[in-house]
DNA sequence: TTGCTTTCCGACTACCAGAGTCGGATATTT
DNA sequence: AAATATCCGACTCTGGTAGTCGGAAAGCAA
């Protein structure tokens, strides 16, 4: 169980232009080169993003991206749901074991187990903000440790 | 973000074992058919759950494996790390984006949330156990909804 | 002692999603 | 025009997941 780099790059790029300011847009080739990750895998992300309504672009000289609404209004759920469709994936729905046993009649012990699951990881990433990891690494960690 | 079949088989047969008791060990093979699940498979994870200690064996005709503890003292945890080494793994740790960026020195705002992410799930995966989940799964559904 | 059942274990294959690249089309500024 | 960017589909490469296979060793039963 580990998140991609599509939902690690996504938040990166994402707090990157949260600091940014919404002044005026960046490029993604500046950004990358800034945070030193592959120019054209973060144009792919950058292109997900703005597909979610996340960001919103410039195209042509002097564009490039800058965060749609305000920090303080995009979770972090928010983020890895537009890089990579989804948080925590119940194999329940999608990879399902087998069709008789993961069919909704069929009693299952194990299940509420992943929905629980499913449910505190939405829980927390939905409660921490771009506006949140703004902030220091410290005071970040103070901030979510209910 | 999911759990992988040895998580979610490593479950399923633990927990065809609690049920079964520890009178007389069961054959992977009969668990294998009863559980529709693919039987060479079954038997390379029972070895995973052996090495680690949940389950213990009994070799030759008679054989096979049953459960090395109590059910109530067995967690979800404890399954899903013997079968899958690990419950959610932080990038920082394993796939560091990169060793400049993710160095103990270098601060990084986005790290507390992998590191309280992680922490969550643990809490929440260790406070279940085999033993509750030999309850109906309305039961258990209500059991863990804190 | 000869089978039969079963665990044990390494090695081997198939497949797919993750990670990243590339080539070119389109839009905008200088 | 030329330069800078987004846009976007398609393409490759790799590693991990999922599962299979072939045999060696151990214990039971006759």
């Amino acid at each position: 169980m580990r998140v991609t780099t599509w939902a690690e790059y996504g938040l990166i790029v994402s707090l990157h232009l949260a600091k940014r300011g919404r002044d005026a847009p960046t490029p993604a080739r500046d950004m990358a080169k800034r945070e030193g990750l592959p120019a054209d895998y973060v144009e792919q992300i950058l292109l997900k993003l703005r597909r979610a309504g996340l960001v919103s672009s410039v195209r042509g000289a002097k564009g490039g991206y800058y965060l749609a609404r305000d920090p303080d209004t995009i979770s972090v759920k928010d983020v890895i749901e537009a890089a990579e469709n989804r948080t925590f994936e119940v194999n329940c729905d999608v990879h399902k074991v087998s069709s008789v046993r993961c069919h909704d009649g069929n009693p299952c012990s194990i299940r509420p187990v992943w929905r629980e699951l499913q449910r505190r990881i939405d829980d927390l990433l939905a409660s921490i903000t771009l506006g949140d990891l703004m902030l220091e690494e410290a005071e970040v960690q103070e901030l979510i440790a209910v």
